[in-house]
DNA sequence: TTCTATAATGATAACCAATATCATTATGGA
DNA sequence: TCCATAATGATATTGGTTATCATTATAGAA
């Protein structure tokens, strides 16, 4: 799926429930496909040109998170990173460095991943949950912190 | 392992490094085995007898963790959450309610264990990672919420 | 046991990511 | 164009967590 793509989407997205897709939001969601995994509202404003204000960052952050577009994944150091949600850039696992908290993508081959449906489906049938997703965190020390 | 051994090789540990294992730490301890899976620095406070201050309740969390006595678990809600380390608990997996928050344990049989510590090696083998750990954060509505 | 060095405590202040507030600005539809 | 409403962005506030530091407790030495 291009960017085109998924931004067209996500606009649909938030037109039906009569959310603008404005400059400030468009900047932030092509920022996060851009990006190779989650990134937090403070690693976007540094990386943005123009930085957008932080408090309007946030808040585009929230309200596509909201709408369904984005994902929070909640990291080792207590910041909460953002990303596509899945049905935009598909399914996938992270892969955590324990040192320096940053965070990769991670597409499994389909028996993989048909495997580790089988386990969650399991796990949430004996806890009584009615399951909603999975991700398998692996953690390990990046080759930075290796 | 029965709550007294699980103590036992946990003043063994702080031992080794000149730090004791005192009232407070044990009180923090012993909550934290009794539960069912991981607890917020709040939830403990709020559930001992006499309850901790918050100050040396922060506090233990953080010596032990540092000490590799407990293991923290960063939630949906932004809290970290602590629970024993694996080494005194065993090796789980985690059911998370997108809604409240809860956290249960949950053990697979070792078939299941297997294949997962499979696809977490291929994971981490992939991304140039080095493999310390993983779980399985499976995603549901827990009962109370669905 | 007493002394002493050092670790632990707990009240308080500081920190920081995240959220709420609100006056101002921008936007899409009538 | 006008209007209703959504969005912005500067600022204040919240809330979980960490740092500070004077006081207290503890383990080991004498």
């Amino acid at each position: 799926m291009t960017v085109a793509q998924i931004e067209q989407l996500a606009r649909l997205r938030l037109g039906e429930r009569g959310i603008r897709y404005t400059r400030g939001r468009q900047q932030v969601l092509e920022a996060l496909i851009r990006a190779d995994g989650p990134r937090a509202a403070v690693e976007l404003h540094r990386e943005m040109q123009p930085p957008l204000p932080l408090s309007s960052l946030y808040r585009s952050l929230a309200v596509m998170a909201e709408a369904g577009i984005l994902s929070p994944h909640h990291g080792p150091t207590g910041v909460t990173r953002y990303e596509p949600a899945e049905w935009l850039i598909g399914h996938h696992h992270h892969l955590v460095c324990v040192d320096c908290g940053s965070v990769d993508d991670v597409e499994l081959s389909s028996e993989m991943e048909a495997s580790i449906e089988q386990v969650a489906a399991r796990i949430a049938g004996t806890g009584g949950y009615a399951l909603t997703g999975h991700t398998l965190e692996v953690e390990g020390r990046c080759r930075l912190c290796a």
